[in-house]
DNA sequence: CGGCAAACCTGCGAGC
DNA sequence: TGCTCGCAGGTTTGCC
């Protein structure tokens, strides 16, 4: 479900709810997601305080009292639902239930399960093997012009597998990488080592296509909602992703899809050469 | 090491 | 209506 826009929407309807807020209870339904909760995991939350909600790449950082930082992911399906109290009852896929001092709930709610929650000590918080391998933030300087020839140099593979890799830079998934790529201009199978004189452009159009998106609130492709329960509307937006078969905005070309790496891309074979 | 398919798991829409 | 198939926003693993 979610890339980085869809994730910090998520974090800025946590920072809105819950910042400040008491963890007083934590039930698991099960013990595990994609991998299984750490040990304690429910007495190393109960009477912490929400110092605030941060995120890193597509992980939410919940920042406790204590020095101890909750990470959550997503995954393809999980989503926060907060509840004004306790519901009488659960939805089938609500794994883990936070009760709050002040009498709310929120949920974590993971149909497919790929999603993760771990606890992490702050200070050693970007030395876990969750964060090593990570890299730079799409918004960050260090997301440089020299950085992205450096890294793509000895790249084979084609570039839009390489957007959506997690070394090279965080965030962009499978509809972002599409969506840049048409702002680009450059078409999904170029080979990532044959990108030249482009990778000013890469940038911007990376950095362009996920404002545009934490503006509207994500994309909603089926169910993605924020913490409020609201869809996304950048959906709405699309040049190229879901949009097989239907004429480019820019020259009325038929929009194409392909199979990369296991997963859909979409591009329009005029404007992306 | 790099590239890629498969695996993890459930739900849903399309097509028959 | 009801079945099967394929595909879905991510990441890791294991094989070449």
């Amino acid at each position: 479900m979610p890339e980085l826009p869809e994730v910090e929407t998520v974090r800025r309807g946590l920072e809105k709810t819950i910042k400040s807020a008491t963890i007083k209870q934590v039930t698991l339904t099960r013990r595990d997601l994609r991998i299984p909760f750490p040990r304690n995991f429910a007495n190393q939350l109960t009477n912490r305080k929400i110092l605030g909600i941060g995120r890193r790449a597509k992980y939410l950082l919940f920042r406790l009292s204590g020095g101890k930082v909750l990470v959550s992911h997503l995954g393809m399906s999980g989503r926060f639902v907060l509840k004004p109290k306790m519901p009488a009852a659960f939805s089938p896929h609500d794994h883990v239930i936070f009760t709050l001092k002040d009498g709310r709930t929120l949920l974590y709610n993971d149909a497919r399960r790929f999603g993760l929650m771990t606890i992490v000590d702050k200070h050693s918080l970007y030395n876990d093997s969750l964060f090593v391998h990570l890299g730079p933030e799409p918004f960050d300087k260090s997301f440089s012009e020299n950085y992205l020839k450096k890294s793509l140099a000895a790249r084979t593979t084609n570039i839009k597998t390489a957007l959506m890799d997690q070394t090279l830079v965080v965030g962009v998934g499978n509809i972002y990488a599409s969506e840049a790529l048409f702002l680009s201009h450059i078409h999904p199978q170029h080979r990532a080592c044959d990108i030249k004189n482009k990778y000013a452009v890469i940038i911007k159009s990376i950095r362009i296509v996920l404002m545009r998106a934490i503006k509207s609130g994500g994309s909603s492709l089926r169910d993605f909602v924020d913490i409020e329960g609201y869809s996304g509307k950048f959906q709405h937006r699309f040049n190229v992703y879901d949009r097989a078969g239907k004429p480019c905005y820019a020259c009325g070309a038929k929009i194409k899809t392909l199979r990369q790496s296991g997963r859909s891309t979409f591009f329009c074979p005029q404007c992306q050469q």
